[in-house]
DNA sequence: TTTGGACTACGATTTTCTTCGTATTATATT
DNA sequence: AATATAATACGAAGAAAATCGTAGTCCAAA
C-alpha cells in the first residue's frame, strides 16, 4: 500500500524539484541560479519556497552550516507516478493505457524515441 | 501553428467538463448531480464555476430557455494534448517518450492495455 | 391565485500559491 | 576594526481558485 503522500509539488516547487533531482543537493542560491532563465523571479521567493517546501516534507536540509544545503525528499519516479495517476485519472478516464496512446499522439515525439518504446515494450511480453 | 488557448481547465473545472465531454451537453443540475459522489460542494458552487468556465471560454450556453444548456467549448483531445505537453515539459525532461514509459510501467496497467498499445504502436511503423 | 421549489446572478469569504520587502545575523574584505 | 556582502527568517501583500449564502425571478402545482 504506497502510502499517499500528502503534500504534492505545486508547479513552482516541481521547477525547485527538478533541479535538485539533477544536482543532487544544493543551496538557495544554486537553485535559484539554475532556475534564471525559466523564471524571473526575486532570490527571496526561492528561498521562501524551498522553506515551506521543507516544511512540507517535499525537502530536507543540513542546517549546520550557515548556508543551508537542500536535498529531495521525494523522488522523481514517485513523483511522475503519482502526477501520472493524477492525469489519468482526471483527463483519460482511469485508463492508464489511454494516456500512453494520448502520448504517442504528441507531435513532438521522435523517431528515435518510438523506437525506444517498442524496445521497452518487449519488457512487458 | 496550434494557437495557445489563454485559459486551461483547472482542476474543479476538469470535472465538470468530464461530465459535459460525456453527455454532450447538459444543465447546471445535471452536472451537479453527476458530480455528487466524487465531491461534496453546493449546487451553487458548481454554477459559480460553470459561469466562470463560461467567461473564459472553455463552455458556451445556450440561455434562450430559462434553465441554461451548457456545452464543452472546447475538444478533450484538445485538453489531453496540452496536459501532456506540461506534464512532458515539467516532468519528464521534455521527451514524451519518457512519458510513455512511465506510464507503461503504471501499475495499473492490464494486460488487455497493453495488448491494445502493442497494436496501436504498430500504426507508426 | 397564491405559494413553494428551482433557477440564475453576484458578492463575499476562505484557502492556497506566489511573490517580495525588511530585519537580522554571519562572513569576508579592506 | 569597520564596512560591505550574502545568508536566513518571517510577515504580509497579491492573485487565483474554490466555496457558499442570499437575493431576486420564473414556473408549476395546489
Amino acid at each position: 500500500m504506497s502510502q499517499k503522500r500528502k503534500y504534492q509539488p505545486t508547479e513552482s516547487e516541481l521547477e525547485i524539484l527538478n533541479v535538485l533531482w539533477d544536482k543532487r543537493s544544493a543551496t538557495v542560491r544554486e537553485v535559484f541560479e539554475a532556475l534564471t532563465g525559466n523564471r524571473n523571479t526575486g532570490y527571496t521567493t526561492t528561498l521562501k519556497t524551498m522553506q515551506i517546501m521543507t516544511e512540507k516534507g517535499l525537502l530536507t536540509r543540513d542546517t549546520s552550516s550557515r548556508t543551508h544545503i537542500y536535498l529531495p525528499a521525494v523522488s522523481k519516479e514517485q513523483t511522475q507516478q503519482h502526477f501520472i495517476n493524477k492525469m489519468v485519472n482526471g483527463l483519460f478516464d482511469g485508463s492508464p493505457g489511454r494516456l500512453v496512446m494520448g502520448a504517442l499522439d504528441n507531435k513532438k515525439l521522435s523517431k528515435d524515441e518510438l523506437e525506444e518504446i517498442q524496445n521497452y515494450l518487449k519488457q512487458f511480453e
